[in-house]
RNA sequence: GCCGCCAUCGUCUAGUGGCCUAGGACAUCGGAUUCUCAUUCCGAAAAUCACGGGUUCAAAUCCCGUUGGCGGUACCA
């Protein structure tokens, strides 16, 4: 029987190395028709964060990692380590010093395990370990005597963890068999790095996973991404849903070699995903995601043209702010144009449209001005250069026409007769 | 310091003794398409496979050593 687990530690808002973890653990889970847990393990008071319990919660369930049974809170079985801390006392191979219990490690011999990653086998001398505390003075046990007692009751197994762990696992394999227990396989992944090539952790200040939500990413971006550092699946296919990374998802097929973390890629993928998003789907998510948004009602038919041009959900303001909103015109991006008698041509265009039958069609509209620009012997991408900073007072937007139609017939002939006033002015 | 893990393009990686004058993806740089920006499509550049020694007819692939990076060395996790 598979049970995996995630077991974060509640000392600060869930990171995204630890998204990584989870999403191993639950794939493992059910790959194996097995079940997949939540421990939260706040045996650190020191370190204590109240709110990041809820952030771990929230972000699981956002990015889709549905874990099975109850979340097991480490503060609230306290008695249950005692016990088994008393327990390797009467057994002599732990004993009480300044008000914590010490473990007694053996000084000869050696401790082997094959970890699942690489089936490497790992040795350690027992010579050079030390004695180490199973339960603190505050009568908190230590991540050493909670692993074991926890992931025996919870018969974990594989149990997958970052590999910092991977020195102290003589320690646990020891206080396994001190307690009569089976020692569960283990599979230590390797570190994920920053750009620095050190250790990717909330102490080190990477992004919390909230933060990428904020950013505009998507969940399914995020797993993808992460699920290919340090993994790739049998063929060299890349984008792959949950359900696919479950159908092929081996933990023999993880590398044993840390990763560094590129946002670049990530950002890349997340447009991808949006790119291949159906623009209704896209549509719904933005709106979800545009929560405060005074607009997002009537962002449908704006979706079409921007579906290209995001990577992220939050680019969709900037590059639509220009419909809802009244633009500031610059004379500077009037200045850098290509064409310079601004003034004399957006007339021109004004009287044009204004004769020109409503409603606007794109292909008439585009049309009528392609002849404008010939007969005035302008370039046409020029002119629509110049419209598209009246309209906007922007040079990049979506596809003009497009843009135009949904801002309609009577603001955009507002709009051009402002930037002609405004041209004026200056 | 000691212990452990790791070592292929800038980054993620393919590669498990001959198919490797090392393949793909992102990023970068060109070009095509185009109303801007993107998308899409072509193309280029980019790794003496960390280094040194073995083993072998043959090594990126196996062995040893060195170097480097990282992790651990807490009554943190």
């Amino acid at each position: 029987m598979i049970k995996t687990r995630f077991a974060p530690s509640p000392t600060g808002m869930m990171h995204i190395g630890g998204v990584r973890t989870a999403l191993y653990a639950y794939l493992v889970a059910r790959k194996g028709n097995g079940t997949f847990d939540l421990r939260i393990e706040d045996t650190d008071r020191n370190r204590f964060v109240p709110e990041a319990q809820k952030d771990i919660e929230a972000n699981l369930k956002w990015l889709g990692l549905n874990f099975d049974g109850e979340i097991i809170v480490q503060s609230e079985r306290k008695e249950l380590y005692q016990k088994y801390a008393q327990e390797l006392i009467e057994k002599d191979v732990a004993y009480r010093q300044e008000g914590a219990i010490w473990f007694k490690m053996p000084k000869e011999g050696q401790v082997k395990s094959i970890d699942l990653i690489g089936e490497r086998e790992v040795a350690f001398n027992l010579a050079e370990q030390k004695d180490f505390v199973l339960l603190k003075s505050d009568g908190f046990p230590t991540y050493h005597l909670a692993h074991v007692v926890d992931d025996h009751l919870m018969e974990t197994n594989p149990v997958i963890r970052g590999d910092e762990w991977l020195s102290s696992l003589p320690k646990h394999i020891l206080t396994f068999k001190a307690l009569g227990f089976d020692v569960p396989q283990y599979a230590h992944l390797p570190l994920i790095l920053g750009t620095d090539r050190a250790k990717l952790s909330k102490r080190h200040g990477a992004k919390g996973v909230s933060e990428f939500r904020k950013d505009g990413y998507l969940p399914e971006a995020i797993l993808n991404y992460m699920a290919l550092l340090g993994w790739t699946p049998p063929d060299d296919k890349e984008i792959l849903s949950l359900e696919e990374m479950i159908a092929l998802f081996d933990l023999k097929d993880v590398h044993s070699t840390p990763a560094v973390f590129d946002i670049t890629k990530l950002e890349w993928m997340n447009g991808e995903y949006i790119r291949q998003m159906s623009s209704e789907e896209l549509t719904k998510r933005l709106q979800e995601f545009l929560v405060d948004h005074p607009n997002k009602d009537r962002i449908a038919p704006v979706v079409p043209l921007i579906k290209d041009r995001i990577k992220k959900l939050s680019d969709f303001i900037p590059l639509t702010d220009f419909i809802w909103e009244k633009p500031e015109y610059d004379i500077e991006v009037f200045k850098k144009l290509k064409i310079q008698n601004h003034q004399e041509i957006l007339e021109k265009i004004l009287e044009k449209m204004e004769t020109m039958k409503k409603p606007w069609k794109t292909e008439v509209f585009e049309k009528t001005f392609r002849d404008l620009s010939d007969e005035m012997q302008v370039k046409t991408g020029n002119m629509f250069q110049l419209i598209r900073v009246a309209v906007s007072g922007q040079t990049v937007t979506p596809p003009l026409f497009e843009s135009i139609q949904i801002l309609g017939e009577e603001e955009t002939l507002k709009r051009i007769k402002e930037s002609v006033e405004f041209l004026q002015a200056v």
